[in-house]
DNA sequence: ATAGGCCTGGAC
DNA sequence: GTCCAGGCCTAT
């Protein structure tokens, strides 16, 4: 599920579950977790506190009053549930942290695909990332300075996290489709405003969902037919011109768009 | 650029 | 059964 507006929600879930309570119980229920969080660094976790959570990209830090930091990857699929601390958690609970207050945190995560590390004082666990989707900084001018001479088309380049942190394959698609440009574009031939036009509508895309963190938990084909413009839309009108949107696949993924009003 | 891997569930 | 999935890494 998750790109930037949806780290950024569940962010703000973790904060106001962990912080002003200690973690009383660490218990990581699937072996692929194990890989980054072993057993005894999970152990090391009772006691901590969570002082503050930060999200950059899609990551979220989790930075405890003992210095060490508590990387979060989602990837796919994960999540945060945050219930009383009673009884079996879920079938897709993959990680619970027990809270001294009666509490729990349950990362919940079907395909088993998150990170959850531990670092300690003074480590940066953050891998190299652009600028914040959402931030000034990301900008038609850093696009066009960053972009030229590449050949890649412009919607995969998009998905890199070194060029810009938090689009994912969601938002990419839809924000071409406000941007009006064609996925397929060669990234580094393109003109100043349709750069400025591509960080616009990377940015609306982005606030739109910001704006509504409740309708990520919809599900289906119709809640995503509600709530995007082109994603998950193959052959249905587009919003503007009634054009049925099509579907394509690029470096393996999925992209959508208006073969008529994206150029 | 592409393929494969990591994992599993859900749609068909 | 088969195919697909909102991420990302590595090898070719």
């Amino acid at each position: 599920m998750p790109e930037l507006p949806e780290v950024e929600y569940a962010a703000s879930v973790a904060r106001q579950a962990f912080i002003g309570t200690r973690i009383s119980g660490v218990r990581v229920l699937h072996p692929s977790l194990r890989r980054h969080l072993p057993q005894g660094a999970a152990e090391s976790l009772v006691g901590d506190e969570v002082a503050a959570v930060e999200r950059r990209g899609k990551h979220q830090l989790l930075r405890l009053t003992s210095g060490r930091t508590l990387h979060v990857h989602f990837r796919m699929t994960g999540d945060w549930e945050v219930e009383v601390d009673d009884g079996e958690p879920a079938r897709m609970a993959r990680i619970v942290f027990s809270l001294a207050n009666g509490m729990r945190v349950v990362l919940h995560d079907s395909r088993a695909l998150a990170v959850v590390a531990l670092h300690p004082a003074g480590v940066d666990p953050l891998p190299e990332l652009g600028p914040e989707a959402t931030s000034a900084p990301f900008s038609g001018t850093w696009l066009s300075g960053e972009l030229a001479g590449r050949t890649t088309a412009i919607k995969p380049a998009l998905l890199d996290q070194r060029l810009v942190a938090g689009i994912g394959n969601i938002y990419a698609s839809e924000a071409l489709w406000y941007a009006r440009v064609k996925p397929t574009r060669p990234a580094g031939r393109l003109g100043a405003e349709r750069y400025a036009a591509i960080a616009a509508g990377v940015k609306r895309a982005l606030a739109r969902a910001l704006a509504h963190p409740e309708r990520y938990y919809q599900e289906g084909a119709a809640a995503s037919a509600a709530r995007f413009n082109v994603y998950d839309r193959e052959g249905k009108p587009c919003r503007r011109c009634r054009t049925p949107i099509r579907r394509i696949v690029q470096v393996g993924r999925s992209t959508y768009f208006c073969p008529k009003c994206q150029r």
